[in-house]
DNA sequence: TGATATT
């Protein structure tokens, strides 16, 4: 069977998501939406317009940055380097932003990535959107202007139905607003609905109209009101909960320098398929030197994976397409002919963690990729440092 | 009351 890795990179995309070319139009259909919204247990009908009335939206899109992009769905571990480096691929930076929590630094997930060029910015969503990275499927698009208007829309609801679907959920809360992403929480044991879930609206008006509507209501054919309130900020722990959970997830999952040795073994052995006699324990000890794994925490090492029988025409896309289903990929390369800029047939990939590369070795050597059977290995003569 | 969609 011929598995080709292009093929399995189209089905990781297929799900992906598609670019919002409503960006622009939305401010402009916010009169609309405002009339639309209104509904009748609020406290303020429908009455004649203030004086000093001032929409709460931005005006205009003319404002809409074409060179700068918000990311979604990032892996909890990609550093703001990687989201560079990933996103530097397609072109020139003007300068990127990976999203921490003030307090913890970890990642919340998303970033921004301004582009010198708004056709780099337009190339991005085009070939990253969808890209599939360790259990992420990241979203790329356009940010729009920061304001408050588009914060703090996310709701909480309680109550629900036990039997009322994601979708049922999404059809309820549709009539405000424009959803971004909804969930309906499921005991982990049984699978079956919390009655709680969550709905991220596109805009905070569109998310205090839901308030207004729906709170204390009841569904359509349900028996109980449900509650709609904005969601808590995670932000709102409590420092113990943010200590413990730093406590109970440590960055390095390796305990020590014998682990480290004991894996790097066997990723020799899985890369090489058992030809250890290549590999004495000296040479195994080389590589552990100039890697640095040895150094106590060896924070920022990383492999570098030496990738041969690329095609003519492979880019760092499809680099990255291939290796960052298997993890952490900082940095990737194709080495091109420099009268001709088509790819010599080879290249480069960075990745942080050993098992990660090695397992990406492991079931890349030998692969498919278009017309060519790949042949990839870590690269020996010299390491690769981030 | 999740995972993380506006710096």
């Amino acid at each position: 069977m011929a598995v080709r890795l292009c093929d399995v990179a189209s089905l990781l995309r297929s799900g992906s998501w598609a670019a919002e070319p409503w960006t622009g139009v939305i401010a402009a259909m916010e009169t609309q939406l405002s009339n639309r919204l209104t509904c009748n247990n609020t406290s303020n009908g429908p009455s004649t317009i203030s004086h000093n009335c001032s929409s709460p939206v931005e005006s205009g899109s003319i404002e809409d940055s074409k060179t700068n992009l918000i990311v979604n769905y990032l892996p909890q571990n990609m550093t703001q380097e990687e989201l560079k480096s990933l996103f530097g691929s397609i072109g020139e930076i003007e300068s990127c932003k990976l999203v921490r929590d003030k307090i913890t630094g970890q990642s919340l997930g998303y970033g921004f990535v301004n582009y010198m060029d708004p056709k780099d910015a337009e190339k991005a969503i085009n070939t990253l959107n969808g890209l599939r990275l360790q259990t992420k499927t990241i979203k790329v698009s356009y940010a729009r202007p920061s304001s408050a208007s588009i914060r703090d829309a996310n709701l909480y609801v309680s109550g629900l139905p036990k039997t009322m679907t994601q979708k049922e959920l999404e059809q309820l809360f549709s009539q405000y607003g424009h959803i971004i992403t909804s969930r309906i929480l499921v005991d982990q044991v049984t699978g079956v609905s919390r009655g709680v879930g969550f709905i991220r609206f596109d805009r905070r008006i569109e998310a205090e109209e839901a308030i207004k509507c729906l709170n204390g209501q009841k569904p359509p054919g349900a028996t109980e009101p449900i509650m709609v309130k904005f969601a808590n900020n995670p932000s709102q722990k409590t420092s113990q909960a943010l200590l413990s959970q730093l406590y109970q997830s440590p960055n390095r999952r390796y305990p020590g320098p014998l682990a480290q040795r004991f894996r790097l073994d066997n990723l020799l052995n899985m890369a090489y398929g058992g030809v250890k006699s290549r590999f004495s324990t000296m040479a195994i000890d080389g590589v552990t030197s100039l890697a640095g794994i040895n150094i106590p925490g060896h924070v920022g090492t990383s492999w570098c994976i030496f990738v041969y029988n690329l095609a003519p025409d492979a880019d760092e896309g499809i680099l990255w397409q291939t290796f960052g289903p298997f993890g952490a990929v900082t940095n990737v390369k194709v080495i091109r002919d420099f009268n001709t800029n088509k790819c010599k047939g080879f290249g480069f990939v960075t990745m942080t963690n050993y098992d990660e590369a090695a397992m990406a070795i492991a079931s890349l050597n030998g692969y498919r990729l278009g017309d060519r059977v790949l042949q990839v290995s870590f690269k020996t003569n010299k390491t690769h440092k981030a």
